[in-house]
DNA sequence: AAAAATCATGCAAACGTTTGCATTCGTTTG
DNA sequence: CAAACGAATGCAAACGTTTGCATGATTTTT
C-alpha cells in the first residue's frame, strides 16, 4: 500500500522547506505568486490530500461530532441524523455515529472512544439501560472535562444542560384530548418500554389528560410494548377483553400492530375503536385506515441540535433547553365524527 | 475550556520521562510493576484519556471507516449501518457516516473529506447522480490511492472491485415468477428512479421473467416512482386504467401507496390485484392485507461489508464480490390461490 | 574482583502540518 | 554609501504518543 503524498515529499521535489509548500498551498501572500501557482498545480496533479489528522492534533479540534443513538432502525432516528448532516456538512463537520442498542456498557465504551478521538462535541440520546440503572458516571465524566455535550431527543434529568427534545408530554396530551373529543371514554394506552423517559412522559400526558376531562384511568386498559409493531400484537389482544373505544399508541409502529389485530377481529376503525399514534412516520397515512399521529419533527431535532452546537463553539456560554412543539395530524383512524 | 491531561503532564508530576508513562499505561513489562500500578492508578483517578489522534498520525491508521450513503430514511440503510456497527464496534472501529442525498457534488466532497481524514476504508453506496452523470473520477481517484473501497448495496460497473450487494435481478425474478404462479397475466411494475442500478436490475428481472413464461410486456403497465409511498399514488392511479391483475413494486413503500389507491377503488387484494414488494420492511406484514415481499437481508449486507473490510486489512489481497441471495416472503397480498 | 547479565528508565526521532521569528537577498531612500 | 526596507524563504517548535536504542544501576556469574 503506497503511502499518501505529504508536504515534505513535495518540498523535496521543489528543493525547498515544507513551510513554503504549506504556505503556497494555503495561498499565503508571503509566497511568490508564481511559485504558489506552480506548487498548487503540482499538488493537484499528483493528487495531494491534506492530512487532517495532523491538523487536528495541532489545532486541538477534529471537526467531527460524536452522535450516540440507542438505535437507528426507526424513521425518527435516521431523520435526526439527516437533519444534523444538513446543517453540519456545509460547516465542514463529520459525524461519528454510534448505535448503543440501548446498552449501557456500549454507551460507555463509545463515549470513551469518542473522547479519546477528541470529537468536538457529543450529541447523545441516552440508552434505556442508562435510565434503568441510573448510572451516569460516564455522563458526569464527560461534563467534567468541559466537552460540549448535547442531549438529543431523550431528556436528561440534570437541570441546565444543553438539551434538544420534543415535548412528549404535550404530544401525548394532544393525542388523548383528541380521542376524548372524538367521543372516546375508554381509551387504552400502548405503553412504551418501562424506564424510558419517552414512554413515561407520554404516559403522563395521557394520564393527566384523562384527569383533566374527569375520565377514570382503567389499569386494565394499559399494555406494555417495545417500540415494534410485533410487540403490539399480543398487547392489543389482551386489551381487547376490556372493550376500549380508543387507543393511544406510544408510536406509529405499535398502532400498525394494533390495527392488524383489530381488523382481524372485525372491529371497525374508527367507529368502534379510534387510534392515534406518535411520530408521524411516512407510512402513517398509508395505514388502513390512515393513521392519526403526533408529529415530533424528527428532522428538526437534528437541525436544532446542530445549530446549538455551532452556537456553542461560537462562544455562546449559557446552556440551552430547546423543546419542540409536537403537532397532531388527524387522519381517518380517529375520525369518529365529523370535525 | 480546560485542556485534556496528556502523558507529558503526568510525566511532570512523577518527574520522569513521557516514555515511562506511556509504557506504564500500556503495561509494558520493562517498567517496574509497582511504578506501573501507581501511574495507572493516578491516570484513572485524574481521568486521563489517551489521545487517539496522535496515535493515528503515528500509526497511519485511524481505526475509523467512512460510510457514504445516498439516504438514511429507509429501513434498508439504517439496517445496513446497524449491521456494520455490530461487527466493527468489537473490533474497535468507529463509523463516519455521510449522507449524500443522491447528490454527486456532496458525494465528492465527502469522499475528499474522508480521504483527508485518513479513514481506513470507504464503504460507499453510490448516489443516483453519480450513475446519471457517469462521473467516476472521484472513485478512480480513491482506488488509485490504494484506499480500500467497498461498494455496498449498489453495484458499480467496474469488474473485480470489492462489492457487497444483493441480487436484485434474482429477487425481482422471484417476485414476478410468484405472481405468475398465482395466476397473474397482466403484471404491472412500479419502476424505481431511472438510472439507478437497483431500479434497472429489478426491472430486468421482471422483464426476463415475463419472457421466460412467454407473457407479453405491456408498456402501459409500467409506471415510474421514486422510493416513497407518496410517489406511488399517482403512478398507481394511471395503471388502474389498464387492468393489471398483479403489481410488482420496486420496494415496500410504493406498495403501501399502491394498496391505498387500490383499496379506495374497492378493488380486492389479492383476488383482483396481487402485490409483491421489495425489502421486507418490518411493517410489511402489518399492511392491509399483509404484504408479500422480497427480503434482501439489509443487516447482513452491513455485516458482510464489515467482514470483508476486516479480511482486507488482515492481508487478503484479491477483491471479492459478494452477492446475497434474496428471499421471497409470501403473505396475503399475493395469495390468489392456496399454495 | 572483573565480566556478564538483568532491570529500570531516559533520549530522541517519528508521524504531517502550521506559524512566529529569523535570515538572506536585492532594492530603495536619505 | 550606508541605512533602512521589502520580498521571499527557511528554521524550529509545537501538537501527543510510541519505540528502538542507549544509559545507568544493580545483581548474578565466573
Amino acid at each position: 500500500m503506497s503511502q499518501p503524498i505529504s508536504i515534505k515529499d513535495i518540498a523535496r521535489k521543489f528543493k525547498c522547506a515544507p513551510s513554503t509548500i504549506s504556505r503556497a498551498l494555503n495561498d499565503h501572500p508571503a509566497i511568490n505568486i508564481e511559485t504558489r501557482k506552480t506548487i498548487q498545480e503540482y499538488a493537484t496533479r499528483i493528487g495531494y490530500q491534506k492530512n487532517t489528522i495532523s491538523l487536528s492534533l495541532l489545532n486541538k479540534q477534529s471537526k467531527t461530532l460524536g452522535v450516540i443513538l440507542p438505535t437507528m432502525a426507526h424513521f425518527h432516528e435516521s431523520s435526526m441524523v439527516e437533519g444534523m448532516e444538513k446543517i453540519l456538512q456545509p460547516a465542514g463537520y463529520l459525524l461519528n455515529i454510534c448505535v448503543t442498542n440501548e446498552s449501557h456498557a456500549l454507551e460507555r465504551a463509545y463515549m470513551d472512544r469518542l473522547v479519546a478521538n477528541r470529537v468536538d462535541a457529543i450529541c447523545i440520546s441516552l440508552s434505556q439501560e442508562t435510565y434503568d440503572k441510573n448510572r451516569n458516571d460516564h455522563i458526569d465524566h464527560a461534563i467534567s472535562r468541559a466537552l460540549p455535550l448535547i442531549f438529543m431527543d431523550r431528556f436528561y434529568h440534570a437541570q441546565n444542560l444543553d438539551q434538544v427534545i420534543t415535548d412528549d408530554y404535550q404530544g401525548a396530551f394532544l393525542a388523548t384530548e383528541h380521542l376524548i373529543q372524538m367521543g372516546c371514554r375508554r381509551i387504552a394506552h400502548l405503553h412504551g418500554p418501562k424506564g424510558i423517559t419517552v414512554s413515561q412522559q407520554r404516559f403522563k400526558g395521557y394520564l393527566d389528560c384523562l384527569q383533566k376531562y374527569q375520565l377514570p384511568f382503567y389499569p386494565e386498559l394499559l399494555a406494555h410494548v417495545s417500540f415494534s409493531a410485533d410487540s403490539a400484537v399480543e398487547a392489543t389482544m389482551s386489551l381487547m377483553d376490556h372493550q376500549p373505544d380508543g387507543i393511544f399508541g406510544v408510536n406509529d409502529e405499535v398502532c400498525f400492530g394494533a390495527m392488524k389485530v383489530i381488523r382481524e377481529k372485525n372491529i371497525r376503525i374508527p367507529e368502534e375503536i379510534a387510534l392515534v399514534g406518535f411520530d408521524d412516520i411516512p407510512l402513517a397515512q398509508f395505514a388502513y385506515p390512515p393513521l392519526s399521529s403526533v408529529s415530533r419533527q424528527s428532522r428538526k431535532i437534528g437541525e436544532e441540535t446542530a445549530l446549538l452546537f455551532l452556537a456553542k463553539i461560537d462562544g455562546q456560554q449559557e446552556n440551552k433547553q430547546i423543546s419542540l412543539e409536537p403537532q397532531l395530524i388527524i387522519r381517518e383512524s380517529s375520525k369518529k365524527r365529523i370535525i
